[in-house]
DNA sequence: CATGAATGAGGCTTCATTCAT
DNA sequence: GATGAATGAAGCCTCATTCAT
């Protein structure tokens, strides 16, 4: 791509700095999608995460108020991150049917390593998503976090996948909830393939893209 | 269903004293469901459970080794009770359709207050799965629980659905990915009805259940 | 007084568990008296006593939910060990203006070495009190700490020495705001006293004595 | 009083730059007073004020080196300003007991809303005092401080209302003792009055009041 | 078998301050 | 002179667990 001089943006809300504006928070970043994939979410500390990066926790908390708003702020960048490489996978295309093969091509395959946000690396960061963006939509403080926009990036990716779908059927009912079963179904399989591959189907050589591209097919030809 | 002398069984590795053969070990299922539902998983500890069910902390680790397991012993339990569930909505019906129809119900519909085992609210339990049951997949420790068969009850609820939907169409080469997007799905959807309302396609009376209908009915009348 | 078997009782909701009724318990108290003596409330941590004691300090957490309420717990201590102390010096006395001198001997004199209270250092405690317990009065949470009763050992103690007053004089309007000008401004004097001498007149030989002792005759002796 | 361009003094060793000489040091005070008002003087800092008056923390430190100092700053500057407001009250007035009575009423009332010296708001720091003053009194430096003069403004104020003692009465022999008490007496009745009201006899309209010029007229004509 | 007592380790956060610009 | 960035140290507290009875 270049260099484009383009920023993810997340809610300001979600940091105390904007770690985007230093080298300190560029590395605080980038050390904690490493930690966080070889710990866990759980285990994971500003504390550990300080050490890590050779950095004292004190900094840390400069940055991010603790360690969930520390996730929200990455899975949040993720969801606009993938925002735009959907909308950039579907621009100038007119066959709507493309558009959404483009984007299973992009929620299926692997995450290119050409990197064009140089602290991220988004390979790593896609890599903890499935395991762990879940503890952020399954908290008690949702109801809080929704009221300061922590969502809209999610919400924002679920509706363009939605308008995709309205243009190949605009009679489909169920927009919405595709796109959800398709972007979180894809998460859940991966990780499945990886720890649980029983409960993965082996009936074909691709059995994940295979199995969403009939689902989808099949959901949207039959009631136009 | 009467008094039947039943009792759902889970992995022995999950405790070191099974809970159900003591009433304090009941007393502690029973306040662990409440007190989860409540505080959420991360916020939950034996001594809180402690206090709460006035048992010293000390008392809870002569049955459960942490909170994680006990965590694992009332999703296995929940897994096993589903699987008996949907078992019984089946037996003794000939069309495989009549089947499918009666496990979408089973976990769509609300569960009954009816208790069979008295010290579990069944009820309760479910509201917790959803939130809760992804900590236990989404863990570092997952590969040593798979060892020890602690994802066997889910594997064997997958497999019965499956099952079924195989008797529908043999062909259909994805049962099992269907099982899982149906059963995963329908949890998450659920949470977003409640929390993330305008996620949810509100084109029908009952999106949740038209939907998965839907996506059922077409997927599997296709490939026949 | 010999072994009497009396325990000076203070608000449950002070303490986690009841200091007195443990070794390790006397020890913390013991411990915090001569502690914020040496280094002032305000440098006093449970860190430090425990370092002090050779104690964990996890370990006084089981007794004390903060320092603040160890500090209330001490006061409380002290107010109703002194309510019993004015107690005793006014029983089976007739005249009233002895039980006045009695109590103010008490107040003004030095607290004697005959300990009753084994693990509780009278002496030392009341050093620590004129400086310390303006700081449970003068505090945000005083409303949430009158509803669990925390002042109501002051606030017998005032009204015992109120009493003595009324039976002096009967038709003194003010003997609770005389009490309390008495009880407080002699913490008050004894600190200027050491601190800010210039602030004490000294044309008599026991100023504070007899400063009191002529504002309490002449109050109550006019109005008779 | 109109524009006077007059200024309260306080000791120059309580600051490191004089607050009343920029826009920037006024705001710290108005600030100050406010927030100490607000959280108590334990839960005030330096960062949270800077929070509050949206100036950066190490901006503070260039006026005072430490909260300490700042509330010792603010409380030298009342005592000065009182001692000024009781110097205005009694000047002119040939009779003895009218100047105390004035004093009285000065002391007693409340701070009128008229402010001469704008960035100070008086009546919001005369709120603060009686249970902040004595966190400065009562503090294991205060030998240092007196050293340095920090309470050189409330032994003026107390001498000044000695003074007026002595005029009643020259042969009375506690006139600190006595002004001391009313004053230290004031504040904690006041408190009291709020927090403990049962500790507050109710015999009259204005037991604050009548209760102190009742001590005084009874201390100061007997000995006559 | 159940419990009361105790504790080491560490999590989370703020404080008070300094330094470089 | 004012500020933005950074940080070492410590405060406060909970956790998960063990041990002795």
């Amino acid at each position: 791509m270049g260099n484009l001089h383009i920023t993810i943006q997340v809610p300001p809300a979600l940091y105390i700095k904007n770690p985007d504006t230093s080298a300190l928070g560029r590395k605080i970043i980038k050390g904690a999608i490493e930690l966080i994939d070889r710990l866990g979410f759980e285990n994971f500390t500003f504390k550990k995460l300080g050490e890590y990066i050779k950095v004292p926790e004190s900094s840390i908390y400069r940055y991010f108020k603790n360690k969930h708003l520390l996730l929200f702020y990455l899975i949040n960048w993720y969801w606009n991150w993938l925002d735009y490489k959907v909308y950039l996978s579907t621009i100038n295309i007119e066959n709507p049917d493309k558009k959404l093969e483009n984007i299973l091509n992009l929620v299926l395959g692997d995450i290119d390593e050409d990197r064009v946000f140089s602290h991220i690396n988004e390979k790593a960061l896609s890599k903890i998503i499935p395991s762990e963006s879940v503890k952020v939509f399954y908290n008690k403080q949702i109801e809080e976090e929704k009221k300061q926009g922590f969502f809209e990036g999610y919400k924002s990716l679920i509706k363009r996948i939605s308008g995709v779908i309205l243009e190949i059927n605009p009679a489909y009912p169920f927009p919405q909830l595709l796109s959800t079963t398709i972007l979180e179904g894809i998460n859940r399989e991966r990780y499945y393939d990886e720890h649980l591959p029983s409960l993965i189907d082996k009936t074909t050589d691709q059995p994940l893209i295979d199995f969403y591209k009939h689902l989808i097919f099949n959901s949207l030809k039959q009631t136009k």
